[in-house]
DNA sequence: TGAACAATTAACATATAGGTTAAATGAATG
DNA sequence: CATTCATTTAACCTATATGTTAATTGTTCA
């Protein structure tokens, strides 16, 4: 319960229908009819996709008399971005560190002995 | 259904109690044990992240002895990783192209007649 | 103004997520 | 070999996600 922000982001990422809308609206905005055509599901469906990209603030929406216009919210990504191009450089700098950690004490097979008996 | 790679890596990154846990992996490798020391949550609960993680490919689990020893898999973030930043860096070219169509056509407040009347 | 269209909300069904406690499994050890 | 510890599985609960159809809202225009 009360998602943050980059939980938001990434569930909204989560859902391929969702990607491929976000995709849709990298070529321009587009109105909600042209944003469902692709798809084989109702109107319903597509209005909640598009609530669900709106509260991640990925989308923007406002209204064009009879239609509602969509388009992205091209600061939105950075958060995610920022923290998967993170931890991707990151994990492969501890994977490196790890990969010559095995070199230099070539399996050292450490029991974990290291544990307190518990009194009672 | 029918999950995608993306999709199990988008919606496992989605949990901040597991970016927690994958942020405590980038610092090394560790046992379920102390994955679990930081949340107020029961080990079956871990257990159940660990293989949200693991289905995602985001971690790897081998036994030792009593233990299980958890790791990253470092090119698993790849593939999410690639896909935010083709879409960060083409959302905000699609942000400039738009931006510069706005600033040569101002409010030209098209009301979208083009729509053929279906005949009956 | 009233028919037609765009989009949303309401009400509902079902699946999945994420938590719980209790029981089971597998390894270490006195 | 019986006990303890680490972890998982089983069975269950509740909230949320995602879809449906029917009804509603707001806009256009003949």
């Amino acid at each position: 319960m009360n998602a943050t922000r980059l939980d938001r982001t990434f569930a909204a990422l989560a859902d391929p229908t969702r990607r491929a809308i976000l995709a849709r609206l990298a070529a321009g905005e587009a109105m909600v009819n042209e944003l469902a055509k692709p798809f084989a599901i109702s109107a319903p469906a597509i209005t909640r996709h598009l609530n669900v990209l709106e509260r991640a603030a990925l989308i923007v929406r406002e209204r064009d008399g009879q239609f509602r216009r969509c388009r992205l919210n091209p600061q939105a990504l950075q958060a995610a971005s920022e923290w998967l191009d993170f931890h991707a450089r990151f994990w492969s700098e501890s994977f490196d560190r790890l990969d010559e950690h095995l070199k230099k004490t070539i399996k050292p097979r450490k029991p974990h002995v290291d544990r307190k008996p518990k009194r009672r």
